[in-house]
DNA sequence: CCGACTGCCAAACGAACGTTTGCTATAGGC
DNA sequence: GCCTATAGCAAACGTTCGTTTGGCAGTCGG
């Protein structure tokens, strides 16, 4: 009975915080989705088979409500953590597996990520934080990588500067996703994968090592 | 009496296609800044020294006007329009001058792009069209740019490449200066200058001409 | 001078919102 | 067995929303 199943004959499947953390990733689903003024209390009640008042026994408002969402640290660390592919290829592609990593690691946590960027563009303070949170860990990991593994690229600039575009990047990449301008439909971690490459490209030709 | 001039004494000092102009800038400006859910009818009608039911003289719904805000094609041929610097210097300083200028223009409509932006991310299909048109138009902007004033820097992967990430790079830059990301404060163009001058850095070394 | 038209407003409409109240029913320690 | 806490519900609270109604004051072609 203390299970992590969902709830199937109505009351008592999730006891206490397993039941806020459900609560918690309905709202992040809906919410992403239809933005926040967009998904009403009794849209997450229905959605998660309580009555609006039972949100109200785990989440005292909706402010409230939004600001645990977006406080999840979880969503942040999962960004950052040491990436899988990109130390253990050959240089000549290592940072297309790099930026294709932190692609994907972004396409994990998609709907944190449209919340977060839907709330700043409102001007959200809360959503403000954890924006620069995450964006300083970004950048702090790649610089971080591109001091370890690629020092000739960040000569002239400095691993800050090609940091910085790496990042600005990235965040615009992943604002094309949503926005439906990169043709993802069916795949979008391919389609990354094919710009992680691309730009992996264009600044690997810096140092006249000729294309593909 | 046909004027463009802002009105004084109450009514009857802006006629018709003005008074419905100045409805659509604030609403442009209030929309971008709270959110289109966060700014009511009465807001809007209030910011516009008018009663609400006046403004459905002018739009039968408040669908109809976002719409309208988002339709108007003139804040993207402001952004698509030929740069004044980016032809006219040296090739060593031309890029961050191209790439200054494009941000530049995105400052100047930045209401609007935020206004897009963040209804993209609540999925609304009319932001969509407009910010894959915008979207569309920078990018056939900066590639034409690059095949005439920079054919070099695309000699390996192309200047489509090059030119999709510039076009993420700079709307990754666009979000982080309204998240804050950047220490805009006083001056947001400075530090659009500074982060031009820094990718342009970046993507020079190729040649390896040398850092500033 | 007079109708039609335009621009504008006060007031109200029903619906949806966030939130609260008051009530059941189960579970577990004494 | 009781008693408190937990988890849940139906129903209602007051407010705000988008929208509509009906009417008033100027403008202008005839």
């Amino acid at each position: 009975m203390t299970q992590t199943s969902p709830p199937q004959s109505g009351h008592l499947t999730a006891t206490g915080t397993t039941q806020r953390q459900r609560i918690l990733d309905i709202a992040l689903a809906l919410m992403a989705q239809r933005g926040v003024d967009g998904t009403s209390m009794r849209d997450l009640a229905s959605a998660a088979g309580l009555n609006v008042a039972s949100l109200y026994h785990y989440f005292p408002s909706k402010r409230e409500l939004l600001v645990a969402v977006l406080e999840e640290r979880g969503f942040i660390s999962d960004l950052t953590s040491p990436s899988s592919a990109s130390l253990t290829r050959d240089p000549a592609g290592a940072l297309a597996d790099l930026l294709d990593d932190v692609l994907r690691s972004m396409l994990e946590v998609e709907d944190f990520i449209r919340l977060m960027m839907g709330e700043v563009m409102r001007g959200d303070e809360t959503a403000f934080a954890v924006g620069n949170e995450l964006f300083a860990a970004t950048q702090a990991s790649l610089e971080r990588w591109l001091e370890d593994s690629e020092p000739e690229m960040c000569q002239g600039p400095g691993p800050g500067a090609v940091a910085r575009m790496l990042r600005a990047m990235l965040v615009g990449l992943f604002f094309e996703h949503v926005a439906g301008v990169l043709d993802d439909g069916d795949d979008p971690a391919k389609a990354f994968r094919l710009r992680a490459e691309e730009v992996a490209a264009v600044l690997r030709s810096r140092s006249g090592s000729g294309g593909d």
